[in-house]
DNA sequence: CATGAATGAGGATTCATTCAT
DNA sequence: AATGAATGAATCCTCATTCAT
């Protein structure tokens, strides 16, 4: 038989007081939490082909093992990192509460919630990413999150609404449409900051940049669904 | 991914004079052609990390090797796909004529040009998106593509000031913002399609769909860049 | 092959007192019969190798380290498993009782025996397999085992020794050439029966098959032993 | 992006001429039966599970991903390994011309060949101890092997016939049961020779003890095959 | 007695890259 | 210019085993 050192390693260095054991968390709660967090970093910095399960564990300072014996594969640790991103967002989105505001006001916060979540979440984006490079084909595998589209529709769709019975938005916008065009203005700029930094010398995430990114996409929404003057 | 090439027991009579080389093309020019589209389609379809240099040689139906022969390595064979490109985008871009036409229908042009280039090249959005996630490393590596800026700008400019003195349009806008607010619209749309269509089912591609979502584009930046009455 | 253990979200509700623990035998007894039932069907069906505690653990319904507390290692484990299916085998031998028959009677019960036992225990044959494939070195390093050979060798011989006197046997016939011959014809056909399968297309394991091969091995034994005309 | 050393070990030790490459055969043939030939040791020393690709590549002296680029999966290098051996043995057998002799010596001569083969060639018996394990499983996704029987049941059909109409043997024997009880005698001795010497203590591998157990099978399915007097 | 958490040492396989012709 | 052979360094994942409770 091949020779099989079978776990003799033991008594060897009676002697030797073990050190301490650097780590023996017995926190299931904390290992899977940081093997979580390590993950989220790994794969929002290289992408689910490029994370190496190596760097993850030695991130969250376990044993390799430990991410299969919680999670199973690289796959499914992928799917809990962007459940977990997703969660996070539709869980934000819910407690908007814009039905009481004016409709223009409506529009500016959902806006501006969108813009700032991302740019505090800026892992988000790139888990966004990863994911339309493999066509969604995660995201459909996880049964959290399929099917579970986004709430801010419904808002959006009563604002619009609201909006046009005021004479405040055009009559025939469409909610799906004004979702998209806020999201791509905010997903756009910060996605992308790498190749427009390398084409236009501007200090995109400069704070003050920020802001008024935000209150262009305020603008340019507004103006929009502005109704036009006949 | 790849088929295994397994090795079908070929070799074994050695004394056959092999039957004439199945492909030995002698013509480096589309050799070389060969190799850079099927690597485009690799880098497009997985990324950087993704894509694996023995499906780019069996796609281009050629010895692995001569992929490094040509390119050198797997990064520069990266660069050499990125430069092809962008540079068709930046010749395009330059054959746009603007500066005849009124600034509303400038702007029109420019904005359906940026969106039906995209559209017809879904692989440059691709590209984008790999060199983004990798903070766009291989764009300042490529000696071509160094500083090389979108000559978009200066027409932008041009038409913004023309716009501006003709009354069209507001005289504060800025024609990088312009610019990026026209190409997050096109972008995400067509970039984020897959997880767009895993929350809301749309079918996001039809051919109507995506001459509206050009319209659109154009609706929103025109109503953007109008002046707000006092 | 074990489904993998993907920890379900579990432990969540920290508050909940665990709802009276699923399983907790609390009979040694049975939770050692019942690891020594699952390792013997885990190390049948799949070799020492092959073997896997975590699907021995889930198949016995207890925890790994349960097999650690009773058994102290996989080898230990596998000897136990030998250790049974030999005791049975030797226990079930030594109910023979063939001094009282007539050799030709005598032979004839063995070999059905033997041939019996092993189409009842099928997993003896594998056993038996893997044993040899590890050139006995778990068998040797079983205190139960070392050394306690067939009885049946014994009452053989006493057979041999009557049957020659009776002038039913030949005189020199070797008991264990005879014990050897019974047992090859046996077990080559069961242990073999997929390779004989794939090879000749013969139902080998239907009931009236396995009555004939018995027969045939009793046919045969006897014709071997039969005295030759002068 | 995680470290990844980019292959820089080149030029690092530039004085130290290397020093004389060990082994870059350039002989494919040569390297593809030096990997099949480590294999079969392999496999047959630790069936299929067991055995170790690592080693196999150590003994074959040729880098472990040439035997994936040569065989594609350890599993299709063990039906490589199957197939030579199967092939090898259907090849002797097509060898031997029994159709010439008379009934009796053309059994005698099947046996002996039988058993000298198995003799000779031990590992093949270990390679058929491990298909059976596996329930054939790698023998029936071999394409030269699945459904290719052994040829010698035509001839011993044949001698079956002739035996039965010169009166030498009885005429009910069936070819099959006739191979096998012949097969069973040699494989048995040798597959089990472990378990066998764990037993009885006795040298079985001494070339006497082999030369006679040849004759007992020769003997035995003798005995089975003459006709009984009436 | 019993369990879930955690680990180190492999183990098969992949991949970019280089060598020799 | 072009190719098949060969390689070293990962890379994901598995497995027997031990720790802490």
């Amino acid at each position: 038989m091949a020779k099989r050192s079978v776990r003799t390693g033991k008594g060897e260095a009676k002697g030797t007081p073990k050190p301490a054991r650097k780590k023996a968390t017995r926190d299931p709660e904390r290992t899977r939490a940081s093997v979580l967090a390590a993950a989220t970093r790994s794969f929002v910095e290289n992408g689910f082909n490029g994370a190496r399960i190596d760097r993850i564990a030695e991130r969250a300072g376990v044993n390799k093992q430990l991410i299969y014996y919680y999670f199973g594969s690289k796959e499914q640790l992928y799917i809990a990192v962007l459940d977990a991103a997703y969660s996070a967002l539709r869980s934000a989105e819910a407690d908007l509460h814009l039905d009481a505001l004016d409709p223009v006001e409506g529009i500016r916060e959902l806006a501006l919630f969108n813009w700032r979540y991302h740019v505090a979440h800026p892992g988000l984006i790139s888990l966004v990413r990863t994911e339309n490079l493999h066509k969604a084909k995660y995201l459909k595998r996880s049964r959290k999150l399929a099917g579970l589209n986004s709430p801010l529709i419904a808002a959006i769709t009563a604002l619009l609404r609201r909006g046009a019975e005021s004479g405040q938005f055009r009559a025939d916008s469409d909610p799906v449409d004004v979702y998209i065009t806020i999201a791509a203005l905010g997903f756009y700029y910060l996605a992308n900051q790498w190749t427009l930094a390398a084409n236009f010398k501007r200090r995109l995430l400069a704070p003050e940049r920020l802001d008024a990114w935000g209150e262009h996409i305020v603008e340019t929404i507004l103006a929009y669904l502005r109704p036009q003057p006949a």
